[in-house]
DNA sequence: GCCAACGTTGGC
DNA sequence: GCCAACGTTGGC
């Protein structure tokens, strides 16, 4: 089992949003980059954990825990000409981007803020905390997942 | 809103 | 295949 961290901008689409989604799960459309897809694409599975994570909008920080119900399928916005993720490169018959299905598990209390995460022993070595670090879907080492989900009890 | 960092595109 | 130009991300 994997454990994931994925970004949204809460101002568009929220935990709480989540939450409150019918069956409390989405699709997760819109990820245009290779390496994020990638992740998606080929090593996220049923029953994986993700961090979900609120970006740009304060408080910045990990909103809660959500899991991964369906494992990866076309994203049907890179087909759509009216949609902003449309992608007119991108053929039917050879799908370029790729979504996984995300399920509500739990919201935190209160949001662990980034500056929490960055003084948090044992953290050092997250993907996010890396400087430059901009992937919106990426790798969490279950040591990590641990500590962090830890902080939200 | 700014801007550093990074990814992608496309001319050569 | 290089790299300048451009677009996007995301913390501040």
């Amino acid at each position: 089992m994997n454990y994931w961290l994925m970004k949204s901008e809460p101002d568009v689409f929220s935990i709480e949003d989540l939450r409150s989604a019918k069956g409390k799960r989405t699709c997760w459309d819109g990820v245009r980059n290779y390496q994020a897809r990638n992740f998606m694409r080929d090593e996220m599975k049923k029953g994986d954990l993700v961090l979900f994570y609120h970006s740009r909008v304060q408080p910045i920080g990990v909103a809660g825990v959500a899991e991964v119900v369906k494992e990866s399928y076309p994203d049907h916005t890179q087909f759509d000409a009216k949609d902003s993720h449309f992608d007119p490169k991108s053929k039917p018959e050879d799908p370029r981007w790729f979504m996984v299905d995300i399920k509500h598990k739990k919201s935190f209390d209160d949001i662990i803020s980034l500056q929490d995460l960055r003084q948090t022993k044992g953290l050092e070595k997250m993907p996010l905390l890396q400087r430059g670090q901009r992937l919106s879907v990426q790798p969490v080492a279950k040591k990590e997942f641990d500590i962090v989900t830890k902080l939200g009890n």
